[in-house]
DNA sequence: CCTTGAACCTGCGGGC
DNA sequence: TGCCCGCAGGTTCAAG
């Protein structure tokens, strides 16, 4: 997926593009993506308005009128794209939202790690997926004497906690290794041994996130707009990806290694 | 409880 | 050219 700057883009597109529009129709082309869809699924969509299109983490969330909420998840490779005619269906186009003004709302997927449910407006905290989620790193609660509380908890790698949705949502592979670099902390550090360096590490969280935000969100190579237009690495990475590389600080060549089965990427000079 | 690794699924690029 | 392997933005479950 899209990790959080990806997602808050693409909400925001579909803000522009869909809010206020009403479902005519909506066809599954198969019973799930990495869960079924609820059995009710186009009966509760169909002849619903899409009052507003919200965000927690890396869940969507459409309100439908006042009472349903539709929660999607792109998982690794999930796109919405909005159709001005009857859409040419492409390989992994799973579900077509057809709208009463003759566009359509298409999800497409190929890996189908995303998801697609619904919940009741009045229990959306209490939905399984979402509550047991940690703050939201651009709020308040995700705090300098939080993080640090929370740090001190763990034996494991820091890039781990970070990336730990329990702990705070939405920073992803890319972003963990990015906020890491510039806070000059050592993914590799265990996380009770940074709690010191709580405050550099929000701040460079905050900012990586911001900055890709501001940037469009596209920093995936198959990462599509919801005009349909793709990112194709138009973001500045310092360290992910570029494994071998020399540091842009300081020409060390950048290490790649594994931490928890994902790909990590940091400076050994620069961080320690 | 905590942490790691595998699994879910498809496509793509590199090496042979 | 073609096949095989490894790898990819996430999340969840099992096993240690």
């Amino acid at each position: 997926m899209p990790e959080l700057p990806e997602v808050e883009t693409v909400r925001t597109g579909l803000e522009k593009a869909i809010k206020g529009a009403a479902i005519h129709k909506v066809t599954l082309r198969r019973k799930n993506l990495r869960i079924p869809f609820p059995v009710n699924f186009t009966t509760v969509l169909q002849g619903k308005t899409i009052s507003g299109i919200g965000r927690r983490a890396k869940y969507l969330l459409f309100s439908l009128g006042k009472d349903d909420v539709l929660i999607a998840h792109l998982g690794m490779t999930g796109r919405f794209t909005v159709t001005n005619k009857t859409p040419v269906l492409l390989p992994h186009d799973h579900v077509i939202i057809e709208l009463n003004d003759g566009r359509s709302l298409m999800y497409n997927d190929a890996r189908r790690f995303g998801l697609m449910t619904l919940a009741k407006q009045a229990r959306l905290g209490a939905h399984p997926l979402l509550s047991a989620l940690g703050p939201e790193p651009l709020e308040k609660a995700f705090s300098a004497k939080y993080l640090k509380q929370e740090l001190v908890k763990r034996s494991g790698p820091v890039k781990s906690a970070i990336m730990d949705q329990k702990l705070v949502v939405g920073v992803g592979n890319i972003y963990a290794s990015e906020a890491l670099f510039l806070a000059g902390i050592n993914p590799l550090k265990p996380a009770k041994t940074v709690g010191d360096k709580s405050s550099e590490l929000i701040a460079t969280i905050r900012k990586v996130l911001h900055d890709a935000i501001a940037s469009g969100g596209s920093s995936l190579k198959d990462f599509v707009q919801v005009s349909g237009e793709t990112g194709y690495f138009q973001h500045h990475f310092n360290v992910y990806g570029r494994g071998g590389k020399p540091c842009f600080t300081c020409g060390t060549p950048i290490r790649s290694t594994r931490i928890s089965g994902r790909s990590t990427f940091f400076c050994p000079d620069c961080q320690k």
